[in-house]
DNA sequence: TTCAAATAATAGGTTGTCCTAATAACTGGT
DNA sequence: ACCAGTTATTAGGACAACCTATTATTTGAA
């Protein structure tokens, strides 16, 4: 199995080539706040595992399952931040966090977070229990008890 | 800072003192599925920074400090153990993924987790949203696209 | 084309968490 | 009061991920 860490790799790897076409030490080192030597350690691992194409002072490409794995993590990152979004997480903390709940989580679990994120985002409307969720964060209380007057989903 | 493992430590101490009263090397060890030498050797770190007494074959307790931890962790699992199960996340997985997001996250996402939880948990009915969620977790359909009879929150 | 600055790689260490094997301390049933 | 079985502790190591300091390579500007 794929440490948490050489996931982290992974994505920062993807990232960076969607950014600028290629990757450089430096960069995976500034993305990921380590030191260049932590890099180069990490890369010959994932060489080893079959996940990066390493070449010394040549550069770094994901091999097919490497690419795999990555967009794998950064679709999770994605579905997590956006449920975070959607229940007010502010923007910064919201990218900050996905990072750290990404790896790990059941199949299942990110399956359910992702509907709901879908659930929400296809909404014909702008759903009317996030106007209330709102409400609730500020006044903690529900909009209504009984009655409610202007629903929509 | 204390490190996620030191946490889980503290969280499974708490956890058998509030089962039986005391707390064994060897529950420890169970609960979190470690030997009973990696458990020694962490319960002495938590005495070193204060936050169990631990004495030989005696015995251990939290302190203030780590019992105030300890608390804050289990919170932060049960939030985020409620919100997946509201999603839907099977009871299980919910338990295990839990142990997995509570650590590290900014306390700003913890509290809109735990809003979220408790907009849904005090409701005055079962809400619709969530009824409509789990339709559409089934058919991919929203229920309504204009129309909606029974609301009720 | 050369060499200084930038970048990358290696060598060697630290830390945290876990392990196995061996030893010690406790405890309950006779 | 003893000792066998259970539980706890120590000793000693493995491993992943990180670091600093050093060395090597690459590259662009004079």
């Amino acid at each position: 199995m794929l440490s948490r860490k050489a996931e982290d790799y992974l994505e920062a790897i993807l990232n960076i080539i969607d950014e600028q076409g290629y990757v450089r030490v430096k960069n995976v080192s500034a993305s990921l706040n380590v030191k260049p030597p932590s890099v180069v350690e990490m890369l010959k691992k994932l060489d080893k595992h079959g996940l990066v194409r390493y070449e010394k002072h040549n550069g770094v490409k994901l091999t097919e399952k490497g690419h795999e794995i990555a967009l794998t993590v950064k679709d999770k990152h994605n579905a997590i931040k956006s449920f975070l979004k959607i229940i007010r997480v502010p923007d910064k903390i919201a990218e900050r966090d996905a990072c750290i709940i990404e790896h790990g989580l059941d199949p299942k679990t990110i399956t359910q977070v992702k509907a709901l994120v879908e659930f929400v985002e296809t909404s014909p409307v702008y759903p009317d229990w996030l106007k209330h969720f709102e409400t609730f964060c500020e006044t903690g209380k529900h909009v209504c008890e009984k009655k409610d007057h202007n629903r929509k989903n």
